[in-house]
DNA sequence: ACCTATTGATAATG
DNA sequence: TCATTATCAATAGGT
């Protein structure tokens, strides 16, 4: 819905990103509510944006309590404590963070190619392919950056020229001014050669403008 | 949308309810899956019917670590007011080890392409560089197992075939013997079909056993 | 933030 | 549950 449709992989453009997030996080939380009330379910949507925001809805019961349900209903044995704000459970917190903390840095450490010795070959194919995936996005991202950057100095590089342009134009002026007053003129051509015109102003047509701006994109 | 507008309240037939329940449901799965492709997004959704049932979603990364995610999240605005006495040292460390582990996920997210847009140019680079560099050596490793499998079976297969061969020489060792004697050979011709030698002995060159033991791998 | 052409979701029905 | 289709809702792209 909406024009044209759209196919789904990540929105390159990050504002149409941003502005789609938005967008289709309120549609997707009215969705949520819609079938809790139609329906009469329990409803618990967490979503965290690129940033790590974090966004939250759920149906009249808090969050907490259908959080808990559905930890009773998955693991029904693993006391997984979630938040027992009870006393003493702080030193059991730290250790599930503690070796949450060496678990993750074994990954990064997989990730960035070491310690992988431990690893079957499955394991070892799936990181490839995953690192073929990040790389790729990365190169991407990368890409995109790096282009947004060029344009934006064709825009600015644009914008001066027309400045100059028509400093050019002003000195023009004066010159002919000047010339029929026999007046100091020099001084006038020394500023313009200190700018950063590098093109002979005759060459700097619009028509010559266009084609070097397209090929930074 | 659909014929005539719903509005807001419970659906009192129980059909039409399970009906929409279940049109809605996948619609809501749908959205949440497209919002968390479009916009590099982590989406958990976790849906309990009038009776109970249990639905859910969570887009690619397990539903486990979003959840952990937002324990973590909310868990530390909670940490703001009250942490008093002894157990100020051990929620210290928690946060501590609730920080470091949320920067580990970020790592780890970015690796797998992930979050990129807070990165600049140089970060993505760089980033580029180690995957690039992680992807050789996992590639290699994966190549050397691989071979190493490879050459265990290619060695195996020779010590079967070598064992299949000396079969072979006694069975027409025993053959040649009770021919002359003419005594119970259907017998032995028994035992050999419930080996595992399915073909028969003149085909077992080793240039048909090479490529049955490629297919394998 | 608002607007509207379009596509998408779905209520009703078989 | 599955398929079809008439309707309305969500939203992409633009301002």
């Amino acid at each position: 819905m909406g024009r044209g449709r759209v196919e789904l992989k990540q929105i390159e453009n990050k504002t149409s990103r941003q502005v789609t997030f938005s967008k289709r996080r309120s549609g997707l939380r009215k969705k949520a509510h819609e079938i809790s009330v139609l329906c009469d379910a329990q409803v618990a949507l967490i979503v965290f944006n690129n940033k790590g925001k974090l966004f939250e809805f759920s149906s009249e019961n808090s969050m907490k309590i259908i959080l808990e349900r559905y930890e009773r209903q998955t693991h029904a044995a693993q006391l997984d404590g979630a938040d027992n704000e009870s006393q003493g459970n702080w030193s059991l917190e730290c250790f599930k963070l503690s070796n949450k903390v060496e678990v993750l840095e074994r990954n990064l450490r997989n990730y960035v190619g070491h310690d992988l010795d431990p690893l079957s070959l499955r394991e070892l194919q799936s990181l490839e392919q995953q690192l073929d995936i990040a790389i790729k996005r990365v190169r991407n991202k990368k890409n995109q950056l790096m282009n947004e950057s060029i344009s934006e100095l064709h825009k600015k590089a644009r914008l001066l020229q027309e400045e100059n342009n028509n400093l050019v134009k002003k000195i023009k002026e004066k010159e002919k001014t000047h010339t029929e007053s026999q007046h100091c003129w020099p001084e006038i051509l020394g500023q313009n050669s200190s700018s950063f015109n590098l093109c002979p102003p005759n060459l700097q047509s619009q028509e010559r403008m266009v084609p070097s701006l397209t090929l930074g994109l």
